[in-house]
DNA sequence: ATGATCAGTCAGCAA
DNA sequence: TTGCTGACTGATCAT
């Protein structure tokens, strides 16, 4: 659009016919409903209805643009909130996963020392006095 | 500090003679260099200038609206794809994870097993007939 | 001066 | 009609 025009923002209070109308402000304009709205435009031109109705729609439109904003910076955070988390899940189920890998290591070690042992007591008898089946720790519980 | 004037280039002052280009589109303006856009500049009103100037900069604005909504989901996106990753990778660590409880609870079954029987066996000799101890199951490697 | 971002405006879609 | 969102704009900030 390379339209020159730009014409107004609409930021000043602006009177309606200055005497019949009470100037409604851009706050009770938009919060009223459409009932409250048709009973300030009885004694107006037709031209003057369809202005407030469009300052109306735009003071609307105002709303609604910032909720979408207000939306949109919401949404990021709770995807970043949820990534965190995420995050968070990651490490404490690795921290898990590498301790279980030592207990599981350790426990290995130890049943087949025991087996060794097992084997040499089951083949040369309990009495034997010559073990080489490692570090044997069966203490635990 | 006043500047001198050092070099006047002022010499061919030609108007609008039709190839002073008065119809400049928005690519070719937005895309000039500012060396390119005095050139242009040469014959105009000091109003017709400013104009020039403020209309090149709205469509540099526009541009940059452009980059930054692109930028906005841009980064959605990856925000969306990392958290994707994240989950992905909870769920393997968490198939590991409970693989690997199983595998530690079926190990301290069979070593708990193996250590009766070796209790058993160092006890009561090695060719007692009666054990109890479960069911053995000393394969695996 | 250039680039980025915010808030407001309008167009256009959807409910 | 109401609400939402994409694109455009001017204002404003930072470099």
């Amino acid at each position: 659009m390379t339209t020159p025009f730009k014409t107004s923002k609409a930021l000043k209070v602006k009177k309606e016919s200055g005497e019949n109308a009470p100037a409604l402000s851009d706050d009770e304009l938009v919060a009223m409903s459409v009932r409250e709205l048709n009973q300030h435009l009885r004694g107006l031109t037709k031209e003057d209805v369809v202005r407030l109705k469009q300052r109306r729609r735009t003071l609307k439109n105002r709303g609604y643009a910032a909720s979408c904003r207000i939306k949109r910076v919401t949404q990021k955070e709770e995807l970043e909130r949820q990534k965190t988390e995420l995050q968070h899940e990651v490490d404490k189920l690795a921290r898990e996963n590498a301790s279980m890998r030592l207990e599981l290591e350790a426990l290995r070690a130890k049943y087949e020392a025991l087996q060794c042992f097992a084997r040499t007591v089951t083949r040369g008898g309990p009495l034997s006095l010559t073990f080489s089946c490692g570090h044997l720790t069966p203490s635990r519980k």
